[in-house]
DNA sequence: GTAGGGTTAG
């Protein structure tokens, strides 16, 4: 009675109070147990019942099957196993079947498959049993094998279970076609009424990335729908990148009042509020979290959804807070902590908070590993990196192409080509991600005749198909080599491989054409571009008049921007006012700046304030740069650039040299002295200044302090290695 | 006594 009523502790202190036990009692404390997810305790009090004088029934024995199972527990299992062979219970269907589901659950396919194969007798439970087991990871072939033989051998009739199986294996394996015919069958023999089947459809369509379909038959196929409903197409719009509309539904079910959401609801939902980077929004889903009493670190999931959340939202003070709350992170956990980290230019915590991972017994996988040769890159450490290169060779991660290619992209941002190449040399099984990150890093090294060659070898060889990424490293490749050719022979490139049509593609080889000089090429395939234009077009044309000295032609195009509806971004004004800069503008160029920080309300940008500087520094009228941004239209805002930022008084002082304007270059170079006193950059820029307008005692006497500060250094280290 | 729809990282 008590194990009935969930009151597991009640039941066993009465169990202990019986001096007389028979199989009953064992088996309904079992089954309490079992049934309230305990199931450790139901594996002891099976072993109690080993040492009675009561030998475990079937009951029993299933019972133990289910619980071991449930533990993941191979070990436990297999003993049972030995004993059900002892025992000649081979022939009990119901056994059978449990072995089969354990042996599956424990992640061992092959056993159960093992087990199903040699039984004498099977039923349609073992038949989808092992359907689900073959759907739940994917092996769709297998799953649908298994259905044939099934009719064909057994004529058996599937239930709904099958159904909810082959779903699930169309799902898994994103084979949407197979999918379409599962749910035709389904509406022929009128099983979609069914709530679970018709959600299984919505999954399916939703794993295969068919949102569209997902949704139609979640308003027109189910006449009645669960939570599980709900969630299963919020997955489906998180899964695949439908932000918005992941919200929107999500909003729509918190007011319903008839939908109670649950764990998984929060957990779908929060991905789509990090991917669009809304931190209010996430803010807003922890609170929900609190007022249900749903507990972060009740659920391994919502909480590492969360932790990732936060990393993604830039509040890495949150994402470790909630991190630390969780009591058992898992090695997702642990990995979207590191990624977090990178994220957030912490990557000097990816290693640390690795060495704690192993500290508390969680196993890295391979995402860990490329979090790690990310944070390795990110740092350009060369050292941390060979080490981890070195575990990945001793723990077998190195049979994974990810891991590879994180590798290579470690030694690439690290500056190592060498083993970069090396590695990829030495890749049997490569992707076409392990052929763009080797593309990517050499034109990211400047190596543009390399990566050009590595492109034909890869067309050569014929396996991996070039897709976008490769397209846009070889249009920037082409857009360096000499001849001036090189944004035809892309071009051409884009469109023997159909790539032209995309727009970043697009947008790439409009600028390739122009730092190729070839303005009116590159004016016309932007025009050609028409309905495939994006704000990204617009900024990268306005900055291709700007390189080739056609400064005039960018108002217009800022006004036809405008009038196309894309508002201008920061981006936009970079290239604006580069393009006035090149093109001596002085007016346009401040009346621009002006619009940027009143109309469109942009903070200025270092990137923005270097070009006022070049803007002015060309005309050899810096005072007027410096007066422009100190008195600037920055007033207000928590930043004041000429205060905070070191680059902009190095630009400063740098330009000063060129033009030889000593009042604002000493002022810069004393700015600098007080805000960046251990960096010594400043002191040559400042003695060159002196040194161009011939004051040489000046120039030498900051030489001197430059090398003292040089020399206390050295002296500082002798000491410290005595 | 056995099977049975949904969740996280890249």
């Amino acid at each position: 009675m008590y194990s009935k009523l969930s009151r597991i502790q009640d039941a066993f202190r009465v169990f202990e109070e019986i001096p007389i036990r028979d199989y009953t009692t064992y088996n309904s404390l079992m089954c309490g147990f079992g049934s309230n997810g305990f199931y450790e305790e139901a594996v002891v009090i099976f072993d109690q019942m080993l040492e009675s004088d009561f030998f475990p029934n079937v009951a029993s024995i299933s019972y133990a099957i289910r619980a071991c199972g449930e533990l993941g527990s191979l070990d436990r299992g297999s003993l049972i196993h030995d004993c059900v062979i002892k025992n000649g219970l081979y022939s009990d269907v119901p056994i059978v079947n449990s072995l089969i589901s354990m042996y599956i659950k424990v992640g061992r396919l092959d056993l159960g498959r093992q087990v199903f194969d040699d039984t004498p007798k099977k039923d349609i439970i073992s038949w989808n049993s092992m359907i689900t087991g073959y759907a739940r990871s994917g092996y769709w072939v297998e799953a649908f094998e298994l259905y044939i033989s099934m009719r064909k051998f057994e004529n058996l009739d599937p239930s709904r279970v099958t159904f909810l199986g082959l779903a699930l294996a169309c799902g898994q394996a994103h084979n949407l076609d197979l999918g379409k015919t599962i749910h035709g069958y389904l509406i022929r023999s009128g099983l979609m009424s069914d709530v679970r089947l018709g959600t299984s459809i919505v999954d399916m369509y939703s794993k295969c990335g068919a949102v569209k379909f997902a949704r139609s038959v979640f308003e027109e196929d189910l006449p009645e729908k669960s939570l599980i409903s709900w969630n299963s197409l919020l997955a489906g719009y998180s899964q695949n990148g439908y932000n918005h509309e992941a919200v929107l539904l999500f909003q729509q079910m918190f007011v319903d009042a008839n939908l109670k959401l649950d764990a998984f609801t929060i957990a779908n939902v929060v991905p789509a509020y990090a991917n669009s980077a809304d931190l209010q929004g996430v803010r807003s889903i922890h609170s929900i979290i609190v007022k249900n009493g749903l507990e972060l670190d009740g659920d391994i999931v919502l909480g590492t959804a969360m932790v990732d959340a936060y990393g993604k939202c830039s509040d890495i003070e949150a994402a470790t807070s909630v991190f630390n709350c969780i009591q058992n992170p898992s090695a997702v956990t642990w990995n979207v902590m590191i990624s977090g980290y990178v994220l957030n230019r912490h990557a000097e915590q990816g290693i640390p908070l690795f060495l704690e991972m192993l500290n508390s017994n969680v196993f890295p996988d391979s995402i860990t590993m490329v979090m790690l040769f990310q944070s390795c890159g990110e740092l350009g450490s060369l050292k941390q990196g060979s080490m981890l290169h070195g575990y990945c060779l001793s723990k077998g991660f190195d049979s994974h192409a990810t891991v590879n290619n994180a590798m290579i992209d470690m030694y690439i941002r690290c500056g190592c080509m060498k083993s970069s190449q090396v590695l990829f040399n030495s890749m049997p099984h490569k992707n076409v991600v392990t052929w763009n990150t080797m593309l990517g890093g050499y034109v990211k090294r400047g190596h543009s005749a390399m990566a050009l060659k590595l492109f034909l070898c890869m067309q050569l060889e014929n396996m991996h198909k070039p897709d976008l990424v490769t397209m846009i490293s070889i249009i920037q490749a082409c857009t360096y080599i000499s001849g001036g050719r090189g944004g035809e022979m892309v071009h051409g490139f884009a469109l023997k491989l159909g790539l032209d049509s995309d727009t970043l593609v697009a947008n790439s080889l409009v600028d390739a054409y122009a730092k190729n000089g070839l303005i009116i090429e590159a004016r016309s395939l932007f025009d050609q571009m028409d309905r495939l234009r994006d704000q990204s077009s617009w900024n990268v044309m306005i900055a291709a008049c700007g390189v080739n000295g056609k400064g005039e032609e960018t108002s217009s195009l800022f006004l036809q921007m405008e009038e196309d509806g894309f508002e201008p971004n920061s981006i936009t004004f970079v290239s604006l006012l580069s393009s006035c800069s090149h093109s001596g503008m002085i007016n346009e160029g401040c009346h621009y700046f002006d619009l940027m920080v009143s109309k469109y309300g942009i903070q200025p940008s270092l990137e923005h304030l270097t070009c006022i500087i070049d803007m002015f520094g060309r005309a050899g009228r810096l005072q007027e740069a410096y007066q422009l941004i100190k008195n600037g239209h920055h007033e207000g805002s928590n930043c004041n650039l000429l205060s905070d930022c070191d680059a902009v008084w190095r630009f400063l002082l740098s330009a000063c040299k060129t033009n030889i304007i000593m009042e604002l270059g000493k002022l810069a170079g004393e700015q600098l002295s007080r805000s960046a006193p251990d960096k010594c950059g400043y002191h040559t820029l400042l003695s060159n200044l002196y040194a161009s307008g011939s004051k040489w005692d000046e120039a030498a006497k900051v030489r001197k302090i430059f090398e003292d500060g040089k020399l206390t250094k050295k002296r500082g280290w002798s000491l410290a290695m005595m």
